[in-house]
DNA sequence: GAAGTGACTTTCTATATGAAAGTTACTCCA
DNA sequence: TGGAGTAACTTTCATATAGAAAGTCACTTC
């Protein structure tokens, strides 16, 4: 399914998934709506890396835009929104289970995250 | 196993792989080094998605500060390098596989790499 | 009526991206 | 001997994106 009038740079399956999730934050946001319990944008912006609420804003935008992500609003007068994975969006959490995994043996251990919430020892190599 | 001097902006290790492999080229790197047999600059830089030159020369140079790639002259006068997967870029093979197939069922079909170079039919949802 | 709250948007500077051309150190061929 | 070619970069430069900070809007609560 590609979004309307969007041209990928490639055929490769791998190039398309980056130029949506190739970036520092996108897939943060992701891992907060899976993993957190953070869904609206102050619970979002409060996350350990505090993402600028300009980008965090955009990225929301593209997310929703390529149905990743939905929103609805959870009270009106001011509108307020509770944001969502879709099933495509939750699709990626086995790929979230990598790169997390791949993270902690080869970056010096970490969180790991929705095992536990705390830290484990680094793996010493 | 982090680099030396090197802070990273959080404990959480999803955080920190990103800051390695988040951005539209890394992985593509990554990507041809593991399955595609491009192994010189001048290979990696003629893939579908042409990567500019001075992306690939300092994306070549941070994995290998990360430890990821390495490289050994296959000829001198002039020198001349080929680019390698140490252990730690190995390990990257499960979550390419795991991006690659988020793609695939997420992002319209397109190539599928290891497994077949041709397209196969995008999946219907 | 003043302060607070949540969800943004705007502004601004710094850094990164990407296209193109240039450089270096050769080899090969006429 | 000199001109073309090749591989691996580096440099330049215009544009785009990142990130910090402050501002806005529509309320509610004290």
């Amino acid at each position: 399914m590609t979004r309307t009038g969007h041209e990928f740079r490639s055929r490769c399956s791998i190039a398309r998934s980056l130029e949506i999730l190739g970036d520092r934050w996108t897939l943060l946001v992701v891992r907060d709506l899976m993993w957190h319990g953070k869904h609206t944008f102050q619970e979002l912006q409060n996350s350990e890396e505090r993402m600028p609420t300009n980008q965090l804003s955009q990225r929301l935008k593209r997310l929703m835009d390529w149905g990743l992500v939905s929103r609805k609003a959870y009270q009106d007068r001011p509108v307020r929104y509770r944001y969502e994975l879709t099933d495509k969006g939750r699709a990626l959490e086995p790929l979230l289970r990598q790169i997390m995994h791949w993270g902690y043996d080869n970056l010096g251990g970490g969180f790991y995250d929705p095992v536990h919430k705390k830290s484990l020892p680094a793996k010493q190599p």
